[in-house]
DNA sequence: TTCCTTCTACCGGAAAAAGGGGATTTTTTT
DNA sequence: AAAAAAATCCCCTTTTTCCGGTAGAAGGAA
């Protein structure tokens, strides 16, 4: 029997041209799609799966957490994530909880067919196009997206909008040093340098 | 004879999707596809087109640039840009260079169709989907789009990635008493107070 | 209870940015 | 050629951030 393959994604202009893309590959199947995590649950328990195309931006929640429900409820079925490499900060958050690789939206019927084949083998696939991007990330290329504090996560968010550090400390009625030493911290957690560097990065991370 | 249609996106999947979708449209053609800036000026001198879907981010230029450059040179070609929620910022700056429409990547078939014939009488296409979106822009509601000049955006680019007034002046064989001058432009033109709104404000509205 | 993390707070000095000017040259547009 | 826009450079003062530490208090986990 022919490959199954089940599409989450809200993009209709994705989702056909997906369809399309695979019914010209041998050996699979397009066994349905869903627009939405919520839809997907039951599909997967009424229908036999071998291969999850998933996007990471949902509607309803986000494509992360879905790949850790299903990954807990059905190990064995293999999941790509699929991203636009402006949402390329997501994905190693994806294989950490469960993905086998991934697909940026610009990949060629070719590399998406790669892709299934490779995760059907039980190895990762990391999309060769994800090399063409101009700056690759610091920080997922070191591998772990650092964990911030809630404390630390408020102050980033006021950082970013432009409060100084006593306005910081007025606002939270904390001592300015205080804040200084968050400050401080958020710049070597997230390896930047300065203020600017740090409002960056954590905005591609979506940390803000 | 049908309206031609003409694609420029640089993602396979959503090139192929929108083809499949307008192939059940009636009165349309889908006369080709690039999927980059370089090619798309060529093919409208050969061929006669009446509608562009455009995407937003291309590998060369900017969706925006482009835009730009068709609708001074071909005037009577109707241009729908497409972009992805997450790139809403664009799209003010895409109807203020010459758009008539645009579309989320999230459109149904309907919409598309209803964003081609409403385009093609003259009138403009605002996508429906859109007032979905949570937070809307703040830029973009506030009605003006601070346009940099081509110096401001090097500067701005290199100011979100950590450099010093110092870093920058000799990476531009300039003085680093210019580039503050241009840094003070960029807060007073994206209304700024400091650093980290400034590249705050820069990436939200897709400056950088 | 001890360990660990988080939040808190401090010092001193150096470096960078912000604010508020002014002014000349180069490039582009009309 | 004239006007407008962009890019260049400079001064001064104040504010803010950066860097290098150190360290106590609160709270949860082992």
């Amino acid at each position: 029997m022919a490959t199954q393959i089940f599409i989450v994604d809200d993009h209709p202009m994705v989702v056909e041209g997906l369809n399309s893309l695979l019914n010209q590959l041998e050996n699979l199947e397009v066994a349905g799609s869903v627009s939405n995590a919520f839809d997907a649950i039951p599909f997967l328990k009424q229908n036999p799966i071998d291969v999850i195309l998933l996007d990471i931006n949902l509607p309803d929640i986000s494509g992360i957490d879905l790949c850790k429900k299903i990954h807990k409820e059905f190990p064995q079925i293999k999941i790509i994530g699929i991203s636009t490499f402006s949402e390329r900060s997501y994905i190693s958050r994806m294989i950490e909880n469960g993905a086998s690789g991934y697909l940026i939206k610009s990949a060629s019927k070719e590399e998406i067919a790669e892709a299934i084949d490779t995760v059907l083998k039980d190895k990762m696939y990391l999309s060769v196009s994800m090399e063409h991007i101009a700056k690759p990330l610091s920080i997922l290329s070191s591998g772990h997206i650092p964990s911030l504090t809630k404390r630390e996560k408020e102050i980033l968010a006021l950082i970013s909008e432009g409060l100084t550090n006593n306005q910081i400390a007025e606002k939270l009625f904390i001592s300015p040093l205080t804040v200084d030493s968050h400050r401080k911290n958020l710049l070597t957690k997230l390896n930047a340098n300065n203020t600017a560097s740090l409002v960056r990065v954590a905005i591609e991370n979506g940390l803000i």
